[in-house]
DNA sequence: TTAGGGTTAG
């Protein structure tokens, strides 16, 4: 600042300082700088001082006659230090470590000037100095007013919330002060910020709740550790006391009510607004869309969005999210496509509806346009995209949004890490899965359960129960998801007496009553195993109803086992539950050509003729250069079709070379063994891998997603081409990952 | 003190 260093030159140099004073300041500015660049220590010199001091409005002004007064060596006292401290540590562009500075100089800083640095290192969120500074303050022996505490514990965060929180609230009870309402407040603010909700509740329950934004404080604490209910009865309390409730707290409790999707209890609320004792504004009515679309009442949400004044991206997105959210994903294309503007969350919500529709080609088309539209994705934008990357078994895409996570600095939180290793186990790449595991700094239920799921699913069943240990070390506790990924790792590895430990563990060490799920895990078990009398009890003594899910692991199982008097029994079952399910006729003809019980095959093919059921076609993808192709069994809408069959044509001579015979076994069409070799042969996955083995160098390997369970040909003609083309093969089905590598599989043929 | 978005299975 050249003008210390001049300072006879002051009224030039002063110049632009003036010219940012309002008007009406202007005169009696010059007039008092003038003077004091004039005056000695005059008793006129500190008046004016005084005057300039009052009337100065920023910073800057400040430092000047800050400056001033040690270059005129004017003495200052308690009210100009406090003068420069108090704006310096609460105005807006305020600089604390020029009010520390000043501070720092004081002898003996009275508790005002103590409280307002504490308020001043609050306001710029910086909650350790406030600390420190209160410490000093105590050390000094000056005792806390009213005030410190409000001040100090305005700007803590959760960290030191957790930190110091009760060792505050020791010393709020110490100096008296656990009865002020003020104070009472902030503690309730800090006690839910580190979810102590209880204590928080405590101090609540003591304090004399006259004023309605306790209240809310209290609520918006019950609703952030998602006790929603606690918050509708306080809302219920404030009615009994006749507390008038604010905008805040109606917004606070419609959240409450979206959650529980309670709509009766959100009408309740609304009849505030209707009966024009609180006035509405955008983020009110925003909530009461929200509150509407949450309960499905999406006529009554639209009412409210089209009678709106004013509508934000938030009033969209939740419109869109609305419709996602009821599964009409179609309509809330159309509100997105509407939009006046779209941010990064109006952007997810529609990609995460077409995940939740399952339309992953949908997803990864509209997170291309959101590129094209340069909204910049953000870490819930990636995990939707990873999560289509992983159902479509899309790698290169995955390793590529990696990339750009990283590229970008996008926050790579526990989120992102469990969305990752989802989707490189859903794409067979166990040891990715593994690394990014073992990198995640911070790791909750979610990761150790996408862990044992994943290395469950691709056949590491004793790892996966390894990883559960390890989980149970870590102290984290499992859900009922967990479990189903434990029961599934004995599944797939066949072990029966562990599963069966498993299964009564689940209930008695943590409390988790097995639900329909879980009794399928135990049928899937032991039928697998072969034992399917055992089986059968478990669903003839399970508490509830048996649903698909039960009767079809039965008929699997059945079906490895060759068990024709079963079979029908399940099928049965699954036809009373499904008349329409068409996998369940063709399950039970496998089992009938399987057996060479050739009259049941007739009648039940007659039997699907007249009904005219419809079987799910087979369907595998594959991606090539970050593209994913689909297949269908027998398809030639293929760009490369021609190339594509003769492929196949090479591949079935390399294999009869190698000595394959086709198995048609589980083909039940009414039609010649030679036709019935012509239509296992062009069995989708057939189709993917003859494109995967043209389109990718030698070496690579091939990884297929498909949508029904692998037929015994197309598992056997994968291991015989690893072996042939020296090529690991990596075929995700209907339930579990077979890696086929130099002649076998990961599955042991058990599947 | 307040409104819109994310992870695990089948």
């Amino acid at each position: 600042m050249p003008f210390l260093a001049r300072p006879r030159k002051t009224h030039l140099l002063y110049a632009p300082f003036l010219f940012s004073l309002r008007p009406t300041h202007t005169r009696a500015f010059t007039k008092n700088v003038i003077s004091i660049t004039t005056a000695t220590t005059s008793p006129e010199a500190y008046q004016n001082l005084g005057f300039l001091l009052r009337n100065c409005k920023t910073i800057d002004q400040l430092k000047q006659i800050h400056s001033l007064t040690i270059q005129k060596g004017l003495a200052l006292d308690v009210s100009v230090y406090s003068k420069i401290i108090s704006l310096c540590s609460t105005s807006r562009g305020g600089d604390m470590e020029y009010a520390r500075h000043v501070f720092d100089k004081m002898l003996e800083p009275n508790v005002f000037l103590w409280n307002t640095m504490i308020k001043g290192y609050s306001r710029i969120n910086c909650p350790n100095d406030a600390v420190s500074l209160y410490k000093e303050m105590l050390e000094k022996n000056v005792k806390p007013d009213n005030y410190t505490f409000p001040f100090l514990l305005k700007g803590f965060n959760r960290d030191i919330s957790v930190e110091c929180g009760k060792g505050i609230h020791g010393h709020i009870c110490k100096f008296g002060f656990d009865c002020n309402e003020f104070v009472q407040h902030s503690m309730i603010h800090v006690y839910c910020l580190c979810g102590l909700i209880n204590m928080a509740r405590k101090v609540f329950d003591t304090s004399a709740k006259g004023d309605v934004i306790i209240w809310n404080t209290m609520i918006s604490g019950h609703n952030k550790t998602g006790q929603f209910q606690e918050s509708r009865k306080l809302f219920d309390e404030m009615e009994e006391k006749q507390v008038l409730p604010s905008l805040v707290t109606l917004v606070s409790v419609l959240s409450g009510c979206s959650e529980l999707k309670d709509l009766d209890y959100g009408k309740r609320v609304h009849q505030y607004v209707k009966d024009g004792r609180i006035e509405s504004n955008l983020t009110l009515n925003n909530s009461l869309i929200n509150m509407y679309a949450a309960c499905g009442q999406m006529n009554v949400a639209l009412g409210i969005f089209c009678d709106m004044k004013d509508r934000d991206v938030i009033s969209w997105t939740t419109i869109i999210k609305g419709f996602v959210s009821i599964g009409q994903v179609d309509q809330a294309r159309e509100y997105f496509d509407l939009m006046p503007q779209r941010d990064s969350i109006s952007w997810t919500a529609m990609i995460d509806g077409y995940l939740k529709m399952n339309q992953f080609k949908d997803v990864l088309l509209l997170f291309r346009e959101m590129q094209a539209a340069n909204v910049k994705p953000d870490g819930f934008t990636i995990v939707s995209i990873l999560g289509a990357c992983a159902n479509l078994g899309a790698l290169e895409l995955g390793e590529w949004v990696r990339a750009y996570t990283e590229k970008y600095k996008i926050e790579n939180d526990v989120y992102v890490g469990n969305s990752l290793i989802n989707m490189y186990f859903k794409c067979g790449e166990v040891e990715k899965a593994r690394m990014m595991f073992h990198k995640m700094p911070r790791k909750d239920k979610f990761t150790w359960t996408a862990m044992i799921v994943g290395l469950a699913i691709n056949g590491h069943g004793r790892e996966a129960l390894n990883m559960f240990a390890y989980m149970l070390d870590a102290l984290e506790t499992p859900d009922e998801i967990t479990y189903i990924g434990v029961l599934g790792a004995c599944t797939h590895s066949g072990l029966v007496n562990e599963g069966r430990s498993f299964f009564i563990s689940m209930t008695t060490k943590h409390g988790i009553e097995p639900n329909v799920v879980h009794y399928g895990c135990m049928v899937d078990l032991l039928g697998r195993a072969g034992q399917i009398k055992e089986a059968y009890k478990v669903i003839k003594d399970m508490p509830m109803k048996p649903n698909t899910i039960v009767w079809g692991a039965l008929l699997g199982a059945c079906r490895v086992h060759k068990d024709v008097e079963m079979a029908e029994k399940a099928a049965k079952q699954l036809l009373q539950l499904e008349p329409e399910n068409g996998a369940v006729y063709v399950l039970l003809c496998n089992i009938y050509a399987a057996c060479k019980k050739w009259d049941n095959l007739r009648d039940l093919r007659n039997i699907i003729m007249q009904r005219g059921i419809k079987k799910t076609p087979g369907c595998s993808l594959i991606e090539i250069n970050g593209s994913v192709h689909e297949f269908v069994s027998g398809d030639k809408s293929h760009p490369q079709c021609q190339a594509i069959y003769l492929k196949l044509e090479e591949m079935t001579e390399d294999l009869k070379l190698a000595g394959y015979l086709p198995n048609t076994s589980e083909v039940f069409l009414d039609i010649g063994e030679e036709e019935k070799e012509n239509a296992v042969n062009r069995h989708s996955e057939k189709l993917a891998i003859a494109f995967g083995l043209m389109s990718s160098s030698p070496g690579t390997v091939i990884r297929i997603v498909k949508n029904l369970r692998m037929c015994v040909d197309c598992h056997h003609v994968a291991k015989l081409l690893s072996k042939i083309y020296e090529r690991k093969l990596i075929v995700r089905d209907r339930t579990r990952f077979h890696h086929f590598r130099q002649g076998s599989c990961s599955c042991k043929d058990y599947w």
